[in-house]
DNA sequence: GTTGCCGGGAA
DNA sequence: TTCCCGGCAAC
C-alpha cells in the first residue's frame, strides 16, 4: 500500500541514467519528471504493466524511457566498478525501480566523480541544484526506495540472531542490562532481512524499509517474531543512509551516516529506559538454606554461595546442575527502608557485583533449560536416601513467591532472619504485625514450575500455602491462567474483619479490590 | 450469592 | 501513581 506510494514518490525527481539519445552508448543523466504506467504490448512477457519515465535530460529536453532503458543505463555505469558489498542483495532483488536508483546512488568512487561532473552540467542547464544537492538527492532517493538491508553475510546473520535473542532476553528480564545497540540492530535487521532477500521483491512485500522491522520499546518483551509494522520512511531513514557512504549534508539528509546509525540504534534502545527498576526497589536473593539466610544481590552470587558453601561443590557454575536454584529465593527489597539492614547482611555491594546471569530469574532459567534434572527427583532421592547433603540440611522453605503489584511489593512483611525455624516459621514470618528486620515482598513463581516442592523439614504452619504452591506448580505448564490468578486466600481479609461498614479501615489493597496486603495467607 | 482479586481504565 | 471498578473464579 503505502510502500508502493513511497516508491513512486521516490522516483519523481530522481536522477537517473538513460541511454544516450545519440546512440553512442554513453549514458546521460536526467531527472525523472513523471511516471506513466502502461500495459506492455504482446511482445513483452505476460502483458505486465510497465512504467514509462519522462526524464528531463541534461539539455533540457524531455524524453520518455522505459524501465529497461533506464536500468540498462545504470548497469552500464555500475559495471565500471565493484558494487559495495551492501548492495549485492539490493541489486539482485529484481525490482527495477529500486535497482535503478540504487545503482545511481551507490556507485563507486570513480563513478561518483563522473556523476559529479554531470551533475554540474545539469545544474547549469536547468535546475539550480548544486553539486551538494546532487548528493542530497541521492540520499533522499535511496532512503525512500526499496533498499533491502543486506549488509551482513550469512554467518553474521546467524550470529546476530543469537545475539539478538540474547539481548532481547536481557532486555526483557533486566532493563538495566543493555547490550551494544548497533550489534542488536544489525542482528535484527539481518535476521528479518532474510525474508526479504530470499526471493525477488515485490512492491507489496518489499516495503520501503527493505524488510526492516522495529518493535515498540514499550513491549520490550515482545517477541521479535511478531514485528510491529514498519516504520515510516523518515523513521528508518537513518538505517538506510549508512549503506550509501554519502558525504554530503543538506536539509533532507543532514546527519552523518555513521551518526545516523548510532542515533537510530540508540533511539530504539533508549526507549526502554523508563522501565528501569525503581531505584528504591532492589532484587535480592536470599539463601534458604538452614541456618544461613544469606542475602546476596545477584543470582550468580547466591548460586555460587550455595554451590560452594552448602553443596560443597568447588567447581564453577559450568558443572552446576541447577540445584542451587532451589535453595535461594528472589526477594524485592525496598532499599529505602532496608538498606541499612541489608548492608550488614549482604557483604557485596550490588553496584559492584557482576551483571546477573543471562536469565536472572532462577525459575525461568530452570523451566527454559530442559537439561537440568527435574527437581522432584532430587528432593525425593534425598528424602528417601537421607544421605546426601541436600537431605541433611536442606532449607526448610523451598518456595518462591512472587508478587506483581507494587503495593504488594512494598508491603512490609517480616521474614525470619534465618529459615532454621522449621516449626511454623512460615506462619509467623508472614504475619505483618511481627517485628521485622526489613521489609520484603515474597514472590510467587510467575511461570509454571513443574517440580514438587518437598522439604524434609516441612512445617505445618506453612502447609497450606505449600500445598497450594505444590498444586499449582505441579500442574501442567499450560495452566498459566491458573498461575496468573493468585489462589484465593483462605485467611481473614479486611472485608471479613472490618466489614463493609468499616471499609475505611481496610487495607488499601482491599479497598481497591486487590489482593489483601494486611492479612496475607 | 459472597468473596478475593486480576486486569484495566480514569484521573 | 493512585484510585476505582468490571468481571472472573473460588467458595
Amino acid at each position: 500500500m503505502h510502500t508502493r506510494r513511497l516508491v513512486k514518490r521516490s522516483i519523481l525527481g530522481s536522477r537517473v541514467y538513460a541511454p544516450s539519445p545519440t546512440g553512442n552508448g554513453a549514458p546521460v543523466t536526467g531527472v525523472v519528471q513523471a511516471v506513466k504506467q502502461k500495459n506492455r504490448d504482446v511482445s513483452s512477457a505476460a502483458g505486465a504493466r510497465f512504467s514509462v519515465y519522462t526524464v528531463l535530460m541534461q539539455d533540457g529536453s524531455l524524453k520518455e524511457f522505459s524501465e529497461e532503458e533506464i536500468a540498462a543505463g545504470i548497469n552500464h555505469i555500475v559495471a565500471k566498478g565493484p558494487l559495495k558489498s551492501s548492495l549485492k542483495h539490493s541489486s539482485s532483488n529484481g525490482a527495477p525501480e529500486s535497482h535503478k536508483v540504487e545503482g545511481g546512488s551507490l556507485s563507486p568512487e570513480t563513478v561518483e566523480e563522473q556523476r559529479f561532473s554531470e551533475g554540474r552540467r545539469v545544474g547549469r542547464d536547468h535546475d539550480t541544484r548544486s553539486v551538494s544537492l546532487l548528493e542530497q538527492k541521492r540520499k533522499v532517493v535511496s532512503s525512500s526506495i526499496d533498499v533491502p538491508h543486506a549488509r551482513r553475510s550469512e554467518e553474521e546473520v546467524d550470529m546476530d540472531k543469537v545475539t539478538a535473542a540474547m539481548v532481547l532476553t536481557s532486555l526483557s528480564s533486566s532493563p538495566l542490562v543493555r547490550s551494544p545497540p548497533v550489534k542488536v540492530n544489525d542482528g535484527l535487521c539481518g535476521s528479518w532481512k532474510d525474508n526479504g532477500s530470499a526471493g525477488p521483491f515485490t512492491p507489496s512485500s518489499n516495503s520501503s524499509s527493505g524488510g526492516y522491522w522495529s518493535w515498540s520499546a514499550a513491549s520490550d518483551q515482545s517477541n521479535p517474531s511478531t514485528p510491529s509494522p514498519p516504520l515510516s520512511a523518515d523513521s528508518f531513514k537513518p538505517f538506510l543512509v549508512p549503506s550509501m557512504g554519502g558525504v554530503g549534508s543538506g536539509p533532507t539528509g543532514p546527519e552523518d551516516p555513521s551518526l545516523d546509525e548510532q542515533d537510530g540504534s540508540s533511539l530504539l534502545f533508549d526507549e526502554p529506559i523508563p522501565r528501569k527498576r525503581k531505584n528504591s526497589m532492589k532484587v535480592m536473593f536470599k539463601c534458604l538454606w538452614k541456618n544461613c539466610g544469606k542475602v546476596l544481590s545477584t543470582a550468580a552470587g547466591i548460586q555460587r554461595h550455595i554451590r560452594t558453601i552448602h553443596l560443597g561443590r568447588s567447581c564453577d557454575s559450568d558443572c552446576s546442575d541447577g540445584e542451587e536454584d532451589f535453595y535461594y529465593t528472589e526477594i524485592k527489597l525496598n532499599t529505602d527502608s532496608v538498606a541499612d539492614g541489608l548492608s550488614s547482611l549482604s557483604p557485596v555491594s550490588p553496584s559492584l557485583l557482576p551483571p546477573p546471569p543471562p536469565s536472572p530469574h532462577p525459575l525461568l532459567s530452570q523451566l527454559s533449560d530442559p537439561h537440568r534434572p527435574p527437581p522432584p527427583s532430587d528432593a525425593k532421592e534425598s528424602r528417601g536416601g537421607g544421605a546426601t547433603p541436600l537431605s541433611r540440611s536442606a532449607p526448610s522453605a523451598l518456595y518462591l513467591i512472587h508478587t506483581d503489584h507494587a503495593y504488594q511489593a512494598t508491603a512490609p512483611v517480616s521474614i525470619p532472619s534465618s529459615s532454621s525455624n522449621s516449626t511454623g516459621s512460615a506462619s509467623t514470618s508472614f504475619t505483618p504485625t511481627n517485628s521485622s528486620s526489613f521489609s520484603v515482598s515474597w514472590q510467587s513463581p510467575p511461570v509454571t514450575f513443574t517440580g514438587a516442592m518437598v522439604s524434609p523439614s516441612k512445617s505445618q504452619g506453612f502447609g497450606e500455602q505449600r500445598s497450594q504452591t505444590i498444586a499449582v506448580l505441579s500442574s501442567p505448564p499450560r495452566a498459566t491462567s491458573a498461575l496468573s490468578r493468585k489462589v484465593r486466600g483462605e485467611g481473614k481479609k479486611c472485608r471479613k474483619v472490618y466489614g463493609m461498614e468499616n471499609r475505611d479501615m481496610w487495607c488499601t489493597a482491599c479497598r481497591w479490590k486487590k489482593a489483601c496486603q494486611r492479612f496475607t495467607d
